[in-house]
DNA sequence: TGAAGCATGTAATTTGTTACATGATTGG
DNA sequence: CCAATCATGTAACAAATTACATGCTTCA
């Protein structure tokens, strides 16, 4: 009925689990690192609460799965109204610009030191830029295109980081005091 | 006494009151858009809190400004404290690593159409790079040097996203299906 | 003269963060 | 056989988002 107006956190949700068929919210968060993770952040606790609001909503079905011994899993997969729904949102626009958390730039802003910074900052961006193209490496090229897409995007961005603190960390204050 | 620890939110107010002088939350509210809030977001109710707690902690020294008319102004400003925490701030290594949050990037990643994400997000990146390089025209060259290489920081980035997306703006669809 | 917008802030609701719980399983 | 880690999840608290409140100004 009800819209009940859903976030990217819940098309993360239902992107995820019609990319593994079905999931436990435990199996999204495993997921999460090697995929969305990279240019989006959803914390574990959130999985459970969409997870259950989705399926209130009528997105997902559940299964409850015993576990020999431990808790008992609980398993989601797309209903047709959760897939209709993920194809809707795949068609409009994003609507909301790109944010950027940096915490090394704010302190930039802020008077940091330009060559501590960079020092601080650089190990960090090459060992990233490695992950990535290591990832890039193994993919074989079957599969969907997005992550590939997406991929491409991150290198590409490690790469203009590496560039930026490069250039700072030769930094002689050229300007200003 | 206690240390109470601070966040990320808490030495934008710190930076942006020692940056101002003094001023009211909402000031702080006007000038972000202009400052730090191309790389941080900070919600507005956010600054009013954040001013009382720190005001609480002995970081600010508050004073209550009558406005003939509406509500009186509440209006900050550092304590030696305050002052103290934000060098010491200035030193330390950042710590945590930056994140990204793209709403194009996401859908781009869970299926939607290059071509039209690219056509939608590259008039909004061209804008915001217009607008940056505005700023740097119009910056004379004088004041501190940290909001000039966040500055840059920006320009850099958005060329890199107006290169990426125009890729797939004249996207084919090379490879998989 | 009335609507729009500015200046200033509070409150309600939803999310995000962090810490904790609990029974396997595995490595030393 | 004990400690660590995995698999699975809940709960408490802090922060973010969104909506609302209130009395100017300003402009058509």
């Amino acid at each position: 009925m009800q819209a009940a107006n859903l976030t990217a956190t819940s098309y993360i949700v239902l992107g995820l689990l019609e990319w593994l068929g079905e999931g436990s919210p435990y199996d999204l968060k495993q997921a999460i690192p090697r995929t969305v993770g990279n240019f989006w952040t959803v914390p574990h606790s959130q999985l459970y609460r969409e997870a259950e609001r989705l399926h209130r909503g009528g997105f997902l079905d559940r299964r409850d799965e015993a576990t020999a011994g431990g808790r008992p899993r609980k398993v989601y997969c797309l209903t047709p109204k959760g897939t209709r729904a993920l194809a809707r949102w795949r068609r409009e626009p994003p609507a909301e610009p790109p944010q950027l958390r940096d915490p090394g730039l704010l302190k930039l802003f802020l008077g940091g030191d330009p060559r501590a910074l960079a020092a601080d900052r650089l190990p960090a961006h090459r060992r990233k830029l490695a992950e990535y193209e290591e990832i890039r490496r193994l993919d074989a090229g079957s599969g969907p295109r997005g992550p590939w897409l997406a991929l491409d995007a991150g290198i590409a961005h490690e790469r203009e980081w590496i560039r930026y603190w490069s250039r700072l960390a030769r930094d002689r204050q050229e300007r200003r005091g």
